[in-house]
DNA sequence: TCGGCGCATGTTAGCGCTCACATTCGCCCT
DNA sequence: AGGGCGAATGTGAGCGCTAACATGCGCCGA
């Protein structure tokens, strides 16, 4: 910096002042600044400039490992969102998810002076994390448990969840079975709990639930294969797309057909579920949204706006072909 | 930092020593530091570090937006094997992939004092960035051009489609058509001219080629819709999954069924291919393998080893339930 | 014509750490 | 018993920047 400002025939500071685009520069000195700069390849160093300021322009971001495409799509969202407000993302990863992790990781991240943290883990183990952890910064869940902060930028679960029960019972099923998540995760519990409810309200036998799914496709596929050796199985709700896609390859398999004997509906809509055989009918969470929602919260938060909220995101129920009336329907 | 020697009674820079790990510190020290640190809650300003020590312990990666599955896992794994080398990781993503966009990610980064780059951009607009680029850092390509520079983590591509080819051809289909990824792609590039090699290669009539897809099955869908008005196709190869997807999709909605009419071979392996129905056959890349990898040869270009390079990882053919005997073979 | 006001720029002092070197201390060897 | 050597610790400077304040300069109105 030393060296633009003397071949700009400035002092740094105006250099600083340049770069910093402050106000009152004559533009003359501006260019000759600015050339310099351009002649000499200077490149500021962000670690000094964090040194001096005590602002980071970081974000930091703990997300599950594993490449589930909820987590990483909000983080790729945020990561656009964050770099139009100018800041930068600091990204950790899960390798197990423990409390001690999540605080490791979040230590991790504290180090590196970012200004907020965003936790993408709606996992149990945050639960405690967030609510105790008083970490001198913002700290913004997204997809977590909506009821622990008003610090959250979340899609309706319960909404999303009901939305897919209605939606089979009103084509004239007698009751819903669901492929639930691992229990460990609170979304999961959120989309059981709803999924129940609909149905105790609707006045509809509550099926015995397995758990074990994990969220992936092999998870669904071996809870199908079990479901599929019982009778009187007309729709089932599966815990995320992903779960529903095994779970149709798994009824395939026991030569029962999707939608004519069984109907299924998923949750997330990811990019393939309309090309599913069949298309697969789903609830839609808009993890885009979720991004730029939470980075909105993080901006308000920063500006002081200690109780700063938004409202949950609409679940929207889509419907493809996935799903029809039972076989017997009269 | 100062607060904490004065509490252990030692100075600044023994404190510094502890958490560095210096040798040569009498464990009764390490202790009183290590107390004072905990009851202070002291956590070390990584900014400072930096910039005294003129390293970050930090890796920038660009990866193209989308969420698509090779980059987004590749990231991941970095991610891992970053951290578990004792470096934290930057991450910037593309919005479009230009060299515009591209050169400015990598001022974004370098302004943060990373000590390496690695680009998971496999796009044509990446080529030149590269080649050209006197960052003065190392600069690791994953997926991009094998021919471009050493250094590059890569799945043997050529090897890839020649299998996924062969494979068909083998079966007995006279020829094979491919449904390619987009052209600005450098692994769509290689992918199909492998493919017309080997359909050389075995004396076949090469199907004219159609463009446009942009790897989404949507793009799959698309083009399956066009092929599958066209008689004669038996078998084809898809530039990856999700393609094979919507392919399938395209097929099945034209009344052809898999692997009974057409064959269809994809690329990638997605943990969901082998619950699709019928599950796909495919190629395997190992995009976890990429990533660590690519953290290895930063490893070593760090440490001046300058022509490091690692071989390409290599594919492999997974057949399930989507590729059979074309249907009037004697 | 001159005081004074405000805009443009310069000056100085750290931010919190690490590096290179200086110092101290304990102990062994002769 | 004393010199010396190495292990343990301390000291001072400076990394590249920004914040706060100081200064200079042009121009306006009386």
């Amino acid at each position: 910096m030393a060296d633009v400002a003397l071949l700009a025939q400035v002092s740094h500071q105006t250099v600083s002042r340049v770069l910093n685009g402050s106000p009152g520069i004559r533009p003359g000195t501006r260019d000759r600044v600015l050339m310099a700069i351009d002649e000499l390849g200077y490149r500021r160093n962000v670690a000094a400039r964090i040194l001096a300021s005590k602002r980071s322009g970081n974000i930091g971001v703990i997300t599950s490992g594993g490449g589930q495409f909820g987590p990483t799509s909000v983080a790729l969202s945020l990561e656009a969102a964050a770099h139009a407000s100018g800041y930068s993302l600091s990204l950790v990863t899960l390798s197990e998810i423990t409390e001690r992790s999540l605080r490791a990781a979040a230590d991790r991240l504290l180090e590196q002076s970012v200004e907020a943290l965003v936790v993408i883990v709606s996992h149990r183990a945050a639960l405690p994390f967030t609510k105790s952890f008083d970490v001198g910064i913002p700290v913004v869940l997204v997809e977590g448990d909506l009821s622990a902060t008003p610090l959250t930028a979340g899609v309706d679960q319960v909404q999303g969840a009901r939305l897919a029960t209605r939606h089979l019972l009103d084509l004239g099923h007698d009751t819903v079975y669901h492929i639930a998540g691992p229990p460990d995760w609170i979304e999961a519990m959120v989309r059981r709990d709803a999924w129940r409810e609909e149905l105790k309200q609707a006045r509809r036998r509550v099926p015995p639930l397995r758990w074990g799914g994990d969220w992936s496709a092999r998870s669904g596929y071996e809870a199908g294969r079990v479901l599929s050796r019982e009778p009187g199985v007309t729709a089932v709700f599966a815990a995320n797309d992903q779960m529903a896609l095994g779970l149709i390859r798994a009824l395939n398999e026991a030569g029962r057909r999707v939608p004519e004997d069984v109907s299924v509906v998923g949750f997330d809509d990811l990019p393939e579920s309309p090309f599913f055989s069949p298309p697969l009918t789903t609830i839609r969470q808009d993890f885009p949204e979720l991004g730029r929602r939470a980075m909105a919260l993080i901006q308000r938060l920063l500006k002081g706006d200690a109780h700063a909220s938004v409202p949950l995101v609409e679940a929207v129920l889509i419907i493809r072909e996935s799903t029809a009336p039972p076989p017997f329907h009269n």
